[in-house]
DNA sequence: ATTATATTTCTAGAATATTCGAATTACAGA
DNA sequence: TCTGTAATTCGAATATTCTAGAAATATAAT
């Protein structure tokens, strides 16, 4: 991954209202989450949700399936993952890492 | 981790100058880099990168220590493990974990 | 066609972030 | 104390983000 990918995705995650988008699609699990419930759980204004869903489809962290009416949202692990690993790998976490390097 | 610190962290990390700083850091190991090599490898005005690692200093990613007239800046390895922590814990990356919770 | 529900896009104001030159502070050596 | 090096803080311009109401779009049921 591209330092710029990680960054973007890391800005994506570093809102307290997007974060919790994130983790509630992820708890939401395979089935995913619609907009609607989304709104519900998190008590936000349709809009603005939708402006920081947006955020986080933009950098492939969430994907859309419209259900007729209703647009269910799952959480993209496979890129939360990649993240992850770029975090342990270019800024690894563990101390023993710059020897490596 | 409350995921309001979870997200100053990644929006920190979420900004491709501090992620670079931060990566230059972790890969400077144990020993540190001062500011002043910092500037001369990413190249930016003092005062852009003094802000940026302020930023990172303000959630506990980074800690500066002065030596003499020099300021060596220190990656704090055990909290972005906090972080990763968070992420595969309450985000996580596997998708078998809709199930766990 | 009309209505209802779900969601997005438009719009705009307020708040915050980014950038960087200039001035300032911190420290040590002569 | 004067000088030089290291780094921060100040200040101000520019850009971006956040928020949310209002209007528009998408879909399906009647």
């Amino acid at each position: 991954m591209k330092i710029e990918d990680a960054a973007a995705r890391l800005e994506a995650l570093g809102n307290p209202t997007r974060l919790r988008i994130y983790r509630a699609l992820v708890r939401a699990g395979r089935a995913g989450m619609p907009v609607g419930r989304l709104q519900g759980k998190l008590k936000i204004p349709a809009s603005t949700l939708s402006h920081h869903i947006k955020t986080l489809v933009s950098v492939d962290l969430v994907t859309q399936v419209r259900d007729s009416t209703t647009l269910v949202c799952h959480a993209q692990y496979a890129n939360m993952q990649g993240l992850v690993d770029f975090l342990v790998e270019e800024c690894c976490a563990d101390e023993t890492c710059a020897e490596q390097q």
